[in-house]
DNA sequence: TTGGAAATAGTAATCATTACTACTTAGGAA
DNA sequence: TTCCTAAGTAGTAATGATTACTATTTCCAA
């Protein structure tokens, strides 16, 4: 893979926030910095990426796909706020090393998307 | 809900199957039982179901949706073969539970989706 | 029955994503 | 440094899954 200032742009994108953006929020970010970069560019670069490993795609939070950071974690959907968490590692139990104990399938990773109801809205509704 | 024949053919073909169906599917074996029912009123019907949580949509296997059944379990995906596998709920961790316990988030619904090599791929490749 | 809300077939529209094309650039070899 | 060429890009067209629309039909409670 060559170097690419586009390339470049769209990952730190990614690596430097706490959000799950989508193509077209890269896009725009993206474009403050290179004005004139293609929307047909993001999306093949989010593939590459993908495709090397360096950022995760989302397809399960709503009718657009999203992306992510590539560290294991999970995601948290609050049905009262909307909001989309990340849980740590720390959170979230072993399930791979479970899962290859009691099935025989050799897990090499783990796509966790949970819906509830977050901490903070509990508190402040009493739920 | 109105009863309608057409969601309760849509509806027995999901819940008499194995399988992960994309609508397009559906529409197809459907067809072979009302020849003339609309793919719209597939899409239609089956949105209805997800919505009154009759049956679970699935976006994180490619690029189209997919539709299930509603009883917990997570999907594995094998690296190797492709296949889908239901792994049922005795094969995964009690991951609501953690959470909860952990994060103080109440989990009300989860969907995990595990990759790797299966059983099977293992034995005969020997993985 | 019958009135009206819900459902449907058939078709058109939407829109996120991918494909295409002519042009540019990174980066290795000479 | 200067070529060479495979990889990258901008801009735009095409694709295709899903949704919206419309005239018509059907369910079902009063």
């Amino acid at each position: 893979m060559k170097y690419s200032d586009r390339r470049e742009c769209i990952f730190k994108r990614i690596k430097n926030s706490y959000d799950h953006p989508t193509a077209e929020m890269i896009y725009e970010d993206v474009r403050k910095i290179i004005p004139n970069i293609s929307l047909g560019t993001v999306y093949r670069n989010l593939n590459q990426l993908v495709e090397e490993g360096y950022i995760k795609k989302i397809t399960n939070l709503d009718e657009n796909a999203h992306y992510d950071k590539k560290d294991m974690h999970a995601h948290m959907r609050c049905l009262n706020c909307g909001i989309i968490l990340d849980l740590e590692k720390t959170m979230i139990p072993n399930i791979a090393e479970y899962v290859e104990e009691k099935s025989g399938n050799r897990i090499l990773s783990q796509e966790l998307l949970l819906t509830g109801i977050c901490k903070e809205c509990r508190k402040k509704e009493n739920i």
